[in-house]
DNA sequence: GGTATAAGGTTGCAAATGTAACCAACAAGG
DNA sequence: CCTTGTTGGTTACATTTGCAACCTTATACC
């Protein structure tokens, strides 16, 4: 007979933190400009590498596919992307933001930014790398 | 102009690598016994800490009243859980694991510690213990 | 007792996700 | 060219989820 308790499990004990820091977090992108998560992350990675096709996204955000377009569905929606039909390759378009979206990705960089130093509030330097280290090491299992 | 990047993002990190470590485990209840994973978190409740109603579970799991209500159902489906009206007060049901449910967890629960001590594997004890601390005090923010 | 309020649980509905199928455009080999 | 396979991307459908409304039984207070 096991004795595990589910609050040392490591699987549960990961999806509580990420759910209400990503919770947490989710409330600004929500309310202050109507987006979902998926849609903030195409929106990061498009403002801050710039202009790049939803296959790239998908390559950098490691984000399926189907997410992504529907993603680009909803930030088009909300005007701060625009698509632009590559010439060369048909299939292709060079997604980019509009000014109202480098607006909001700077906006969102900011608070993300703050929003990370509190998480990290009163943990050591080395701690802190440990921490990193492991959750990159999990994240890369696949 | 901010220059953070999505990798050292917290709950980009947590979400990654909950969803990488979560996906890995479920294949066990998921592939060996059709459970989803509110099931495996109420099964586990039930034969860790035996019969309670879906109250209890709720309390201890921190699981919404309505995932609790359909695990329950899912449960019982598999003939794994079985439910007691409680006479004193008539809106109660205690719930237990029937003999199938038992072996099922006993099952999981040691698939579970196996699988949390693969995850650990090269992590000193001291760094364990920082990050299931810290773990723990983000996932208590609420 | 009778009325309001709360607690235990379930159900209905809308939103979100995952999977697979799909369409269009390109590329390679015969 | 033309058929076969691949890539970029979207759509359809089933499954999950989250939230609010709901039903029933119990409790508090008058």
């Amino acid at each position: 007979m096991s004795n595990l308790e589910m609050r040392d499990f490591l699987p549960y004990l990961l999806t509580m933190a990420a759910e209400e820091v990503s919770v947490g977090f989710q409330r600004v992108y929500r309310e202050r400009y109507g987006m979902l998560r998926t849609d903030w992350r195409v929106l990061f990675h498009l403002g801050r590498y710039g202009a790049m096709t939803a296959s790239e996204v998908r390559g950098r955000s490691r984000l399926h596919k189907t997410k992504v377009s529907r993603a680009v569905a909803n930030l088009e929606r909300l005007r701060m992307l625009s698509r632009e039909a590559d010439e060369r390759d048909r299939r292709r378009e060079t997604l980019s933001l509009t000014p109202a979206g480098m607006r909001a990705y700077d906006d969102l960089a900011r608070e993300a930014e703050r929003y990370d130093a509190k998480l990290w509030h009163g943990v050591t330097p080395q701690e802190r790398d440990a921490i990193t280290a492991h959750l990159r090491r999990l994240a890369d299992l696949a």
